[in-house]
DNA sequence: ATGCATGAGTA
DNA sequence: ACTCATGCATA
């Protein structure tokens, strides 16, 4: 069986207690999804939520009539709270600013066999900074300056939220195939902000390289591990983080929306650690609490090249398809189904898998001469 | 360091 | 049913 679940976790099925009642910290966790949120929709304020309810479908998708434990657990039920949310940060860069440039020539392409998804591919080049649409505009997500600090709200950008995460190539794109007209968003904001902060204003994608490699270095050398981060962001400034994300951020494996994001946390983290370097930074916890998560499925190799083969040919397959598909490799629908969104998101990386293909074709053949980075590294 | 998973928010 | 941010568990 690929699906090695061997299915029987602990059922853990109520523990109303435990969700967060911690003694003195327990705002952590809340002050934490809420930042979430406001960075996803900016004024979309989140009134409560679901407990549970999509997300266990594939419960009853299990072939294995197992029955599976971790299903019951309706806790974690008060997750909204007033939104305190006091932080007068940033947390406001709406989002939008995750588009990729991609040459309007191969935007029309139902699923070519080649993914062009990714625009700042720049591991080794640097070039981002500024592509011109066929109009003439540059398009990217250069220095917009958005409400960072507390710009007008009305500039475009405070109020556009997301409306053009263009990159999927299925439905809501029809135009910029000839066009690319870009809708709208930073080009009527390109002017008026000249701030040489490098942390400040948006980050370019070369910023976020410079930076992630110079806060890993930083963060070894003053001692602390990636999970050391994670916690003390949390008792800095109230969002927690897991190791994995730390290691992501470094390994610039997110999505440039969330580097941005993450960057100045990371970065006031930075200067703490530095200026306390030797102190012992306060660690808190909060408890894990309790959700029955299912076992990690682990995909044959060759099951797992099926999958790859498939996802070449089509990353977005139907439902009815993805049925299909996992009967065939015998896998559970759901594994199947979140095997190609998780795939999908892979794509979405600052450094995508597979490495640099030379097959995406620059239309940004002209490198701007801008290079605001400082030393790199020692 | 990464693979599979969860969940909120959306479309 | 999907995207996106994020993390448990594991290689």
């Amino acid at each position: 069986m690929a699906t090695t679940a061997s299915t029987h976790y602990n059922i853990l099925t109520s523990s109303p207690s435990i969700v967060h009642s911690e003694p003195g910290s327990m705002q952590q966790a809340t002050v934490y999804r809420d930042a979430q949120t406001l960075l996803q929709s900016d004024y979309t304020l989140q009134s409560n939520s679901h407990p549970l309810s999509h997300a266990h479908q594939w419960i009853t998708a299990l072939s294995h009539g197992e029955g599976a434990p971790w299903s019951s657990s309706p806790l974690s039920d008060q997750d909204i709270k007033p939104a305190v949310q006091s932080s007068r940060d940033e947390l406001h860069n709406s989002s939008s600013l995750q588009h990729q440039p991609r040459p309007p020539h191969l935007a029309h392409q139902p699923h070519g066999t080649h993914q062009d998804a990714r625009a700042w591919r720049t591991t080794s080049a640097a070039h981002i900074p500024s592509m011109t649409t066929p109009n003439g505009q540059s398009l990217i997500y250069s220095q917009p300056g958005f409400s960072v600090n507390g710009l007008i709200p009305g500039s475009g950008q405070g109020m556009h939220h997301h409306t053009l995460r263009d990159s999927h190539e299925d439905h809501h794109s029809p135009h910029l195939s000839d066009h690319g007209h870009q809708p709208s968003q930073l080009q009527h904001q390109q002017h008026q902000n000249h701030h040489e902060h490098s942390d400040e204003d948006t980050p370019t994608s070369d910023d976020l390289e410079q930076f992630a490699k110079q806060f890993k270095q930083r963060r070894i050398k003053l001692g602390f591990t990636q999970a050391d981060v994670g916690l003390a962001l949390g008792t800095l400034y109230g969002n927690v983080f897991s190791q994995t994300t730390i290691c992501r951020f470094e390994a610039l494996q997110l999505s440039f929306k969330n580097m941005c994001k993450l960057k100045p946390l990371l970065n006031k983290w930075l200067e703490e650690a530095d200026s306390t370097s030797g102190s012992p930074t306060s660690l808190d916890k909060i408890a894990a609490q309790g959700r029955k998560r299912k076992k990690r499925t682990s995909i044959e190799v060759s099951v797992k090249g099926a999958l790859e083969s498939h996802f070449l040919k089509c990353p977005k397959p139907a439902a009815s398809e993805i049925t299909s598909l996992a009967d065939s490799l015998h896998l559970e629908k759901e594994v199947v189904r979140v095997w190609f969104c998780n795939r999908r998101q892979k794509e979405k990386r600052m450094t995508p898998p597979g490495g640099p293909l030379p097959g995406t074709e620059d239309v940004y053949g002209d490198t701007p001469p801008h290079h605001g980075v400082q030393t790199p590294v020692q």
